[in-house]
RNA sequence: GGGGGUGUAGCUCAGUUGGUUAGAGCGCCGGCCUGUCACGCCGGAGGUCGCGGGUUCGAGCCCCGUCACUCCCGCCA
């Protein structure tokens, strides 16, 4: 007999009965009944029931165990006598009657109960992580998150892609996040910075004359973090592809996705075409570069209507042609109450109010808008809207730059409030299009928008022609649920193209070469055109396990103040430490 | 850096307009119980009401400050 165990507590069925088996595992939960006790043992595997009563020699030691203790059991399987059969577990058939227990692990009173699903702090959960994860949700986000990834590796490997490594101590980049800086101890003040992506290598990878690469890549950035941002690391499934256009990495990344979509999503419906909307339509009809699609709510461009019109605060803001007004539809909402409830929720988001007018059934449009507009603009609203009697929208004005994010959570509040998002749903589109520039407004200059790797459309004529805040570049995302989950692009490899990109937002060529020295060099030997996107790991599988935190499905993740409560991390080190890396430090005033 | 929410027993929470000794469920400890699987029944222990200050005859409750956690904005090429 093995020393811990001949079968997992997940393993035995009725045809074990009249075995002599061993277990070891946590003592899930106890039932003791005086003369007959009952023990849920459990371990990654499943849970077995073990039963002793006062015939056995194990009886004493059993009435000393607790909950999470780990323990060793021998004993015989035997059929569960009629009647007390247990559907709910695999193990439901029969019971191990034990003959003799070992504690292994004895288990202080639980500051975070592993059985049942009570709530419980974050952090106590951060705390005391290894309970936490011993619970049953939990263990199993991670057992996905660990087979969505292999999912995503054979689906890669199945499309021809190969798996490389890329290192982790790399050169500070001076585009985009905040970097993680690791000093150097040979070269006194020099930093290593760990990589926010694996961009740069990707790229030279392609330009080393390898075609398709993926790797499941740790990404480090210094910044605050979000309930869908991790603080710190996170994942990417991180590829790139030569001799490709954008259409190619489509055809290549949509299979993979929704496949991965399929695999997880438990019968719930995936999107089978990806519908490609343009960046400024998502915008204009949904207030968001990454739309939940499953709210069907689509907001329009009603400033005519209010052009000239007695509600002097809109009619006053179109004066200024760069404002507009949009209209959320809220089929459904067409109540005082729900109404007054949109305007609070937009006061306490900061804003002013919430414009709305209501078609209270059978009769005309209602609200302090449509006595003042008239009922010719408010029915031409209706109409334009396809709205009918009992229905509501919601007016957000101003400048749709400053407007559209604020515009979006009101369609998603709507949206969610009048129960109109199926949730039960995977939503995905390719979002396209993505401006190659954007104005920066503090400094009074053009910068990237997104990626300065990215190919603008019309490549070297459009740079040197075109308004470059017209440029849109071959910058793609792809959406789902309102998450963005991935984005990619294909990329400027002719150097002149480049320095010329770079030049618009400000940038010498010396800048370039200084900055991106490797592969800026690289493009001058032979490079192939080449694109690629990366994909985030954490997010994907957040949405497959039906969580909106990535701490869900993560196995030691930092708090919001990026403290690890687990390791203590970040902590302080020797001054020994200090002086082989040259450093002093520097620190706040104490308060 | 800014804004919101929360903070009462180990945990989840209740606690009236400021008024006697701050409660419940789960957990824990003890007792009873031979078929439970959220076992049941009886009893018990357990509280600086996050912390500091203020108002008041009197503060868990009101005011000011502060800390922690969390969500959001900024930020995230």
């Amino acid at each position: 007999m093995h020393r811990y165990r001949s079968h997992t507590c997940g393993a035995l069925r009725g045809t074990d009965i009249g075995e002599k088996v061993r277990l070891s595992g946590w003592c899930h939960r106890i039932r003791d009944h005086g003369g007959v006790l009952f023990i849920d043992l459990r371990d990654h595997y499943g849970l077995t029931q073990a039963v002793i009563d006062p015939d056995s020699p194990a009886f004493k030691a059993a009435e000393a165990l607790r909950a999470e203790w780990v323990v060793r059991i021998d004993g015989l399987v035997r059929a569960r006598p009629a009647g007390t059969e247990n559907a709910d577990l695999p193990t439901g058939q029969v019971e191990v009657y034990v003959s003799e227990i070992e504690v292994l692990g004895p288990a202080a009173e639980l500051p975070l109960q592993v059985f049942g699903d009570q709530v419980f702090p974050e952090e106590t959960r951060l705390k005391y992580r290894f309970l936490d994860l011993r619970r049953e949700k939990l263990h199993k986000n991670i057992m996905t998150r660990g087979a969505v990834i292999d999912s995503m590796r054979r689906r890669m490997k199945d499309q021809g892609f190969f798996e490389f490594q890329t290192p982790i101590l790399t050169a500070s980049s001076p585009e985009g996040a905040r970097d993680f800086l690791v000093p150097s101890r040979l070269h006194p003040g020099k930093f290593y910075a760990l990589p926010q992506a694996p961009q740069q290598y990707k790229q030279l990878i392609m330009m080393s004359g390898f075609d398709r690469y993926f790797q499941i890549a740790p990404c480090f950035r210094d910044e605050d973090p979000r309930a869908d941002r991790l603080p710190g690391e996170f994942y990417q499934l991180d590829l790139e592809m030569s001799f490709v256009t954008q259409e190619d990495v489509f055809a290549a990344m949509e299979p993979v996705i929704r496949g991965v979509f399929e695999d997880f999503a438990e019968g719930k419906p995936v999107t089978r075409n990806w519908p490609r909307i343009p960046y400024a339509e998502s915008l204009r009809k949904y207030g968001s570069d990454k739309p939940d699609l499953r709210n069907p709510l689509v907001m329009q461009n009603v400033s005519e209507h209010f052009r000239g019109s007695g509600f002097k605060v809109f009619a006053r803001m179109l004066e200024d042609a760069k404002n507009e007004v949009w209209a959320i539809p809220g089929p459904g909402g067409g109540s005082r109450a729900f109404c007054d409830r949109m305007n609070s929720w937009a006061q306490s988001e900061g804003q002013p109010g919430l414009g709305y007018v209501m078609w209270r059934e059978g009769g005309e449009g209602a609200g302090p808008i449509a006595n003042n507009i008239g009922p010719e603009r408010t029915a031409a609203i209706k109409a334009q809207l396809g709205l009918k009697d009992g229905d509501a929208a919601f007016f957000v004005a101003g400048d749709p730059e400053k407007f559209v994010k604020f515009a979006g959570a009101a369609r998603t509040k709507v949206g969610e409030d009048l129960n109109l998002v199926d949730h039960d749903r995977f939503e995905l589109a390719w979002i396209v299009d993505f401006p190659m520039y954007e104005w920066n407004e503090d400094d009074k200059k053009v910068d990237f928008s997104h990626n300065p790797f990215s190919m603008p459309q019309g490549g070297l004529e459009a740079l040197e022609g075109q308004d470059p805040l017209t440029i849109k570049a071959f910058q793609y995302d792809i959406a789902c649920n309102g998450y963005e989950i991935a984005s990619g692009g294909i990329r400027n490899h002719r150097p002149d193209a480049m320095v010329k990109a770079f030049e618009i937002a400000g940038y010498g060529e010396e800048t370039v070469v200084e900055r991106f020295g490797g592969m800026y060099r690289a493009f001058q030997y032979g490079a192939p055109p080449h694109g690629g996107m990366a994909a985030g790991v954490d997010r994907i599988v957040m949405l497959l396990c039906g969580v909106t935190n990535l701490r869900e499905i993560s196995l030691f993740p930092m708090n919001q103040q990026a403290l690890d409560l687990t390791m203590g991390a970040p902590s302080d080190v020797t001054a020994k430490q200090l002086r082989e890396l040259h450093i002093r430090l520097n620190l706040p005033d104490a308060k």
